[in-house]
DNA sequence: CGCGTAGTTGAACATTATCAACGTTCGTGG
DNA sequence: CCACGAACGTTGATAATGTTCAACTACGCG
């Protein structure tokens, strides 16, 4: 893995913060001063146990890192996906014991940042508690969405949203109708994020191909027709909060 | 609706938060002076619209409340439900607009509870909203098992996953095996509850009680036999958190 | 007693799963 | 740099699960 300097791994932490919240330089420098410890997880290998009660948040560096839970019969199901930026189970800081496995779907590097640090950041910056909690409501608000793409979309539909979702959260989409992106998951990953079996998830980007939407190959996606996968996909950006004007972001402890 | 007393419906909320967090005296005052305005919510009727900025959150004082969400054909699937006690809006507080519709599934009663206030008891009692955060953290992690629910679980044990859940949130599984509670909900939506058809629904129902593990009809759950709703549910209680021993509930900002 | 909502049932159909085989790509060590 | 093995992807045939449509029944409320 490339190694960026350590700072700039919590740059885009803040950068992702800075999305929704209004933060004071000294909020910002509270961020960027956490400490945390680099760490390379293997891909379909917990990281982070059910059950496992941690110490640290995992904020990812490189590669993507995936929730998992699973059914009695151990068929598995992606509950959410992390990007670079994201802290994985930021929540663990209020509820340190794992209700989901955290694994890497492709090898990855998180930074380990101790629950220590970010107790004492949130008492020294109270406003960052409310920032942080915003942070982790985003991510629910993600969550929601795939209970609806699980339960009320068809097969076809789910992955064109899912793969509208991540081109968003990645930043991908330009001006440009068609672009790509890499992607790095296998067809059985992305049934497991979609309730699907992985067979079906090969024929059903077999037709997003042929309908010139999408080609999802090698670990790279490759959007021939934004719009069109847009509407496959059913795909409402809205619930994702990306797009908060500056003067729209929230500040609920006033700075002093 | 009967009409408790004022503050009993806000000792209610007070008891959840006080499932997984330690609250000090003055913490727990404040909880219980938090203002608010009852309020009558129909059936069927939006009472928080998707895209809607909200001012204040509601707490559930009596019957269920639905966070409804929808596929472009209008076909619904709810992600949460709300039993008395829930603020099903505490989100709100730190992101006002609306991701979900809300709604009651049966007349319902709220306490509308001013962002406002809510911001104020936070920013005179830090701890709070991390307990506060906490709390919406046990909603992810029930959201997060309604994905595997509808992604990788068959319609039976959907939805005795769905009664088993309900059960254990509102306390009825007693050392009996068999029990009854109110569950006022329709087939219907049981089915967008748990991303099915009405019909299915209604099929799967009969079976569950052909086979004597529990009757729903009338609004009400009959179980016959709780060990085996659980089996045939694959209900394990562990991602409701509800019962962390006391010496185990956290409290990041310690008391003065 | 009548009307609207909710629940029930059957038959035909659609979507997705399962099983099984084969093809392809990638990484590793010789 | 090539060969090999393992993981990943592709395809066809068949089966299971759940949907749709449509009709009918039961219940609650005025």
């Amino acid at each position: 893995m490339h190694a960026l300097p350590y700072s700039q791994n919590l740059q885009r932490f803040l950068d992702r913060l800075s999305l929704r919240s209004i933060l004071t330089k000294e909020e910002r420098q509270a961020i960027l001063s956490l400490p945390g410890h680099a760490k390379q997880v293997e891909a379909n290998v917990d990281f982070v146990a059910l059950g496992e009660t941690v110490a640290h948040s995992c904020l990812v560096v490189a590669g993507l890192i995936g929730r998992f839970d699973q059914n009695t019969n151990g068929i598995r199901q992606i509950t959410a996906i992390h990007i670079p930026g994201d802290v994985a189970d930021l929540h663990s800081v209020v509820q340190p014991q794992a209700t989901s496995a955290l694994q890497a779907l492709s090898v990855a590097t998180v930074l380990q940042i101790p629950h220590a640090a970010l107790r004492l950041a949130t008492a020294q910056h109270p406003a960052l508690a409310e920032i942080l909690w915003r942070d982790c409501m985003v991510d629910a608000a993600i969550l929601s969405q795939w209970v609806v793409n699980v339960g009320r979309r068809e097969a076809k539909v789910r992955i064109a949203h899912l793969l509208c979702e991540m081109a968003s959260r990645l930043g991908a989409p330009t001006a440009a109708n068609a672009f790509s992106f890499p992607f790095m998951v296998t067809q059985v990953q992305l049934a497991d994020a979609t309730g699907l079996t992985g067979v079906h998830v090969n024929r059903v980007l077999k037709t997003l191909r042929e309908d010139g939407l999408a080609d999802v190959r090698r670990r790279e996606v490759t959007v021939h027709d934004w719009e069109a996968l847009v509407a496959a996909g059913e795909f409402d950006p809205n619930y994702l909060q990306a797009d908060i004007r500056p003067d729209e972001r929230l500040r609920i402890v006033q700075p002093a």
